[in-house]
DNA sequence: ACCTATTCATAACG
DNA sequence: TCGTTATGAATAGGT
């Protein structure tokens, strides 16, 4: 009983957000998969809902090699919301990640949930709570694979990002030193200046500071 | 007038398929941004279509910043398929970034094409020529991964290296413009001291910084 | 979760 | 590529 255009605008009743997210979620990922194969094409539909979950549904085919699909999520990764602390996530300061691996000829399969934690240590440590790496099988492996790797970038991003900033900020206090730096030197010869001019013509200035801006100036930003 | 139910296969049919691929594109590019404004999710569907261009829907919220925003565009550009010379790329060298950017209560915007120099790489591009990566073997694949690993592995060591002796350089470069920065202070300081009690006492104190505070030290955070 | 009226998407044309 | 139209598909709102 669709009544009337649908206006394209938020729903503004969660319930009904609730379930228009749910059944237009399945239909989107539908039309994508359909698109995918009946073309030819590989695509990749990410989905961010608003309680912070990540929904992911790859097809990737096989030409793609690991290191780009690697890429690829990487982005996945950084774009999870850090900032909410979801209810439903079932474990606190973690963020579920469902990852929907669907492949042509294939049905969607639930990949997930994989954790991804703010505590670099403590994720790569509940990480392996309970993982026998030894015992698992190829597609387990696999999927370990892509989790590890995922951090791993998502690490070295956040070093590189680091270091970025920490050389921006030296390159800033730097230029700001030099700047009060050279200043200091004009008034320091400014000072001599004055100096040698008393001293040649036997006075002793009583304010040296009437005509010259004070070393204090340095600091009236 | 669609007759029957649409077989779910990759159309034969060049023609008919790239008639279907624009068409359902723009179906579901339609879904989705619905779909993100409606129920309020942020979210990317991403198309790589078989000729190898890169369609790019990216429907991000204001509160990812420019620089993750940037990411997923690399992570993305990494995704183009460079082992193709397309003959609809314009520019050799150059690769088609189709960026249709979708913002809430906008319609969908071509931002497009823009081109993405890839000269930065044209090294890792001479390791390639010649080698058709889709034709190799397992073992030969082996072998390229562990290649490309290496100078991989290589290439993050160089980067580490030289942002860790940049951020070394500009530790010191700052220590330095801080020292010298100290002793011009102290200078001035011995100047004005050496006025004020040359005025009051007719002589020239040789160093009066030794036990009361300058006044720059109120600058000594 | 299921139904169904209704709107929407689109395959097969021109 | 564009327009038209018959038809199947998606889904809002109700239960």
């Amino acid at each position: 009983m669709v009544r009337g255009k649908v206006q394209l605008q938020r729903i503004e009743d969660k319930s009904s957000r609730q379930v228009c997210f749910s059944k237009r979620k399945r239909g989107l990922l539908k039309k994508a998969k359909e698109l995918s194969v009946l073309c030819d094409v590989e695509m990749a539909v990410i989905i961010f809902s608003s309680t912070g979950k990540l929904f992911d549904l790859r097809n990737i085919l096989e030409r793609y090699d690991t290191h780009k699909t690697r890429s690829q999520e990487i982005a996945i990764c950084k774009n999870v919301d850090k900032t909410k602390n979801s209810r439903s996530s079932k474990l606190p300061g973690f963020h579920f990640v469902y990852l929907l691996e669907i492949r042509q000829n294939h049905h969607a399969e639930y990949m997930g949930p994989s954790y991804v934690d703010d505590n670099p240590l403590q994720m790569v440590q509940r990480y392996f709570e309970g993982k026998n790496i030894e015992q698992l099988n190829i597609n387990q492996l696999v999927q370990v694979e892509r989790e590890l790797d995922s951090i791993l970038v998502y690490t070295r991003e956040r070093k590189t990002e680091a270091m970025m900033k920490s050389v921006t900020a030296l390159h800033q206090k730097e230029q700001d030193l030099a700047n009060e730096n050279h200043l200091m030197e004009r008034e320091i010869s400014a000072i001599i200046n004055n100096g040698n001019l008393a001293s040649q013509h036997g006075l002793v200035a009583e304010d040296p500071d009437c005509a010259h801006p004070s070393p204090l100036d340095l600091f009236h930003f």
